[in-house]
DNA sequence: GTGAAAGCGCTAACAT
DNA sequence: ATGTTAGCGCTTTCAC
């Protein structure tokens, strides 16, 4: 292995005036330069990152801690958040380092590891839970980092985040079925720890006072957020209240699930039952029938964080640190929009 | 900061002491271990994972290199074999380095500073083109690396490889095809210069062979491997060539593009047109039609690219390190079985 | 069983 | 414009 050591001895030069020609430092002669820029090119060298990271205290590094167990990485929203993450981070130099644990490690250590240990600048953290201990820990310690979503809404969240606006989004696409002619709506929720649970209940729960619909209880599942949850949940939801023609979903792969459900048990998706889910397939389009959804930018999600983040590091966070963006509504074939209309 | 000073200040032995206490060296009493160990959890004692990098001169780190340019990301594959990858590492307790770069950046430098930056102990390389400078540099400066893929069949592949054995998928998919019927079947390959092209061309086009129907180039298309590439082949096939029965796609995404391009153009996918991809997609059955593919094991890949490499990298490479995986024919509605079946 | 000292490869004061 | 020197925080001989 080469390095600045043999690039010194090959130039002539010293292993300062190599590292400061190469780091383009004004106090080196331009003809210096040029000649140790070409014999490093021609040697080879190249500079071990690690030690010179050791030495800057910094690695150009960001973090990403994904927990395995839960299966976040086939939800798709995973998948083009680190999108988003990766061309963000590339396009401002930073490399990204994915640590992915499973449950019997503590997941903490993983932070630890990775932030007391120096690895990374910052860090992204995902998936929140209520009073997520992560976050806890990342703010005590003082290292920069940005969490894609926030905590639940009974706390308070005094830390930079950027989210979707879930609770519009669900009120929007309930008002919607509403609308429509909906009055008994079920409701699909993830499990209770997830952080943005409770802010789709408000939302649904919301869009049916405003109606003068009563909330109620039995008509709210809560599944895992992959198909099967989405599939118990319809079958239950069925199976206890017949007499819901829709269901709300907490994302897209649930609404597959559900839909499934639904077939299963006899209803046509789109005129017995209308099911709706909340964006996180690639494209929710081509779904059979296509998947009515709630669309939210998370590639844009994913670039925003790294830009954030790295605006903490630097030292110059924009005047936003606690963002909330917009969702979509996309009205599809599964909506079923013609239940109930006129009669 | 606490580093190991701190630590050894605080329980009064030496830096060595507590840093073999810590990695449980056998000769360090109990009683001191025990104490150090319990003083390290106290004080929030963190190792700099730099530093000790720099000393042992590995990273227990695996890059992946990612090329943004190519929309590589949103094809499925790249997120499930990252799935895969991430899981393997993190059971073997590496941390996995992303480095996403766009065209601008020469991709070969992003090589060059990790794997020459020392940080990382061996690299997974990606989405193999003909001739790949990469492989080429990887295998010159001798730095452990595995392939998902392979170099083109008339290449010598003298590296450590998982790959599925995309030509027996086309193989089986066509000759399926041919056995229900079809004699004029359309073929929408990726690029020329993606690795795997020719083998793809090579099943098709043996699959027709042996059952005596001769190969026609006119009946290939190359696209890109998104949606668009799967849409213009499509139109353009069925344009020249109306009387294509069936279409065989590069993947999942071009297939669902094709799909969308077959009904444009007034033809009933399933009835008018089979037409068939190769695994990309998280879930293909919920595509509309169900969308009938070649099964590769894409999760496992990943899996297995880190199990090699890390045997690799650990110096107990397993028996076999050019693996070719089988696929699996999954036949649904898209595939139009009944064409020309008995009539 | 424990400690002193060297050094991983680099950067950045501080000389000159 | 260039060189000397002191570390970054850890691991690992080597002594005792």
């Amino acid at each position: 292995m080469v390095g600045i050591k043999e690039l010194a001895q090959k130039t002539g030069f010293s292993i300062t005036t190599v590292s400061r020609a190469l780091a383009e430092y004004s106090d080196v002669s331009a003809e210096t330069r040029a000649f140790i820029r070409q014999t490093a090119r021609e040697i080879g060298y190249q500079p071990n990152e690690v030690a010179r990271q050791l030495r800057r205290q910094r690695s150009n590094t960001l973090g990403l801690i994904i927990p395995t167990y839960d299966h976040s990485f086939s939800e798709g929203f995973f998948s083009q958040l680190l999108h988003g993450i990766g061309d963000a981070a590339g396009d401002a130099r930073y490399d990204v380092l994915i640590s992915a644990r499973s449950p019997g490690d503590d997941e903490l250590e993983a932070y630890k590891r990775i932030v007391g240990g120096n690895r990374v600048d910052g860090i992204i953290l995902a998936r929140t839970r209520q009073h997520d201990p992560r976050i806890a820990y990342l703010k005590q310690v003082g290292h920069p980092f940005v969490v894609s979503g926030r905590t639940a809404p009974d706390e308070i969240p005094d830390f930079p985040y950027i989210d979707v606006d879930s609770q519009a989004g669900i009120y929007a696409v309930t008002q919607h079925l509403i609308a429509h002619g909906h009055r008994q709506i079920g409701l699909i929720l993830p499990p209770p720890d997830v952080a943005y649970t409770d802010y789709r209940r408000r939302g649904y729960a919301d869009a049916l006072s405003d109606a003068g619909i009563a909330y109620q209880n039995e008509w709210v599942f809560s599944g895992d957020l992959r198909r099967s949850g989405g599939y118990q949940g319809m079958y239950h939801l069925l199976d206890h209240h017949p007499t819901l023609t829709a269901v709300v979903c907490s994302n897209d792969l649930m609404a597959l699930g559900a839909m499934q459900a639904a077939q299963a048990l006899g209803r046509i998706v789109g005129r017995d039952i209308a099911v709706v889910g909340f964006d996180d397939l690639f494209d929710a389009e081509y779904a059979h029938p296509p998947l009515t959804t709630v669309r939210q930018p998370i590639y844009e999600i994913g670039r925003r964080l790294v830009d954030l983040l790295i605006g903490i590091i630097q030292g110059h966070p924009p005047q936003e640190t606690q963002i909330l963006l917009p969702t979509e509504l996309i009205v599809r074939e599964s909506c079923g929009t013609h239940i109930g209309k006129g009669g």
